[in-house]
DNA sequence: GGGGGCGGTGATACTTAGTGTCAAATCCGC
DNA sequence: GCGGATTTGACACTAAGTATCACCGCCCCC
C-alpha cells in the first residue's frame, strides 16, 4: 500500500510542491478505510477549499497514487492506490469494498485486440462488478 | 447494426410502448453517423423534452440497444449497438470513432481473475482508448 | 366508438461531479 | 529574507443526469 511517504516522495520527485494543504489531503486520503468520494473527503478537510480538493486528488490520480473507481450505478469513488502500478477492479456493489489485481494475461488480451483492429493502444480500464466473498456468502 | 425495426420489436418484446416519441428518438439515433452526446440527439428533437430524450436512451440502453461510451476525457456518448450483444469498445481520441469487438478469451480472463478473489461476477467493463488506423497513420 | 387506467411525456427544478478564473497567499532556491 | 513561480480559495459555471408532478394519449374493454 502506497504510504504518505511515498506520495511525498512521488511528488517531489515530479517537481511538484509539497504544501501543507497537500500534505493535509495525503492525511485524510491515509486515513480513509474505504473508497471515498470527493464530498467526503473535502467535508473531513474544512478549512480546504472544495477545488483544490478536486485538484489535489486529480493530480495524485495522474501520479498513480489514487484510482479513480467509476461504479456501476454511475457513481465515482476514490481509492488509493496499493502498488502505484497499473492493475483492475474488483468492486463490490454489496459493501462497496475494492480490491485491485493485475493479470498480464488480461493486458494481453486487450493489447491483441487492439492490435487486430490496428489501433495505437495508449490506455485501457475495465471494471469487474459483483459481489465480494463476504457479501455473497 | 441493430436497425430501428429490430430495436421496435425489442421494445415491444419487453412490454414497452411504442410511442411516436420514441419513433423519433430512434430515427434521430439511427441517423447519427458518430457517437453522439443527448445534448446533441435532444438539440435535434426539438419538439422533444430533454428529460425524455434521457429516459429513452437509457432504456435503450437497459435494453443493449445503445451503448454508454465513457471517453478517456470524463465525458460520456452513446452509440447505437451494432449487435445487442456483449462487446467491448476501442475508442479513438483522435475522431472519435468507436468499433466494438468481442473476444471469448478477454472475457474468460476476467472471469478467472473474478473466480480467483472469490467475487461473484455480475458485470464488467473494458474500454481501449487509443487511435485508431486513420488518425494513427 | 367512448371511457378509464396506466404508461409516457414535458417543464422545471435540482443534484452531483467537475472545471475556469483570478486575485491573494505560499513555497522554495538563492 | 526576496522574488518569481506555483498553489490556493472563492465563486461562478458547465455537464450529465434525476425527481417531481400534472397532463397527455395509447390501448383495452365494453
Amino acid at each position: 500500500m502506497s504510504t504518505p511517504t511515498d506520495s511525498i516522495a512521488r511528488l517531489a520527485d515530479t517537481g511538484h510542491r509539497l504544501t501543507a494543504t497537500r500534505r493535509a489531503v495525503l492525511d485524510a486520503i491515509a486515513r480513509s478505510p474505504r473508497p471515498f468520494t470527493i464530498e467526503e473527503l473535502s467535508a473531513r478537510l474544512p478549512h480546504i477549499g472544495r477545488a483544490t480538493v478536486f485538484r489535489t486528488v486529480k493530480l495524485l490520480s495522474e501520479l498513480d497514487l489514487v484510482c479513480r473507481l467509476p461504479l456501476e450505478d454511475g457513481g465515482v469513488r476514490y481509492q488509493r492506490s496499493g502498488s502505484g502500478e497499473h492493475h483492475h477492479h474488483l468492486i463490490c456493489g454489496g459493501c462497496g469494498a475494492v480490491s485491485e489485481f493485475s493479470d498480464p494475461e488480461l493486458d494481453d488480451a486487450i493489447r491483441r485486440n487492439a492490435a487486430v483492429a490496428g489501433f495505437a493502444l495508449d490506455a485501457h480500464s475495465a471494471e469487474l462488478y459483483g459481489r465480494c466473498v463476504s457479501c455473497h456468502a
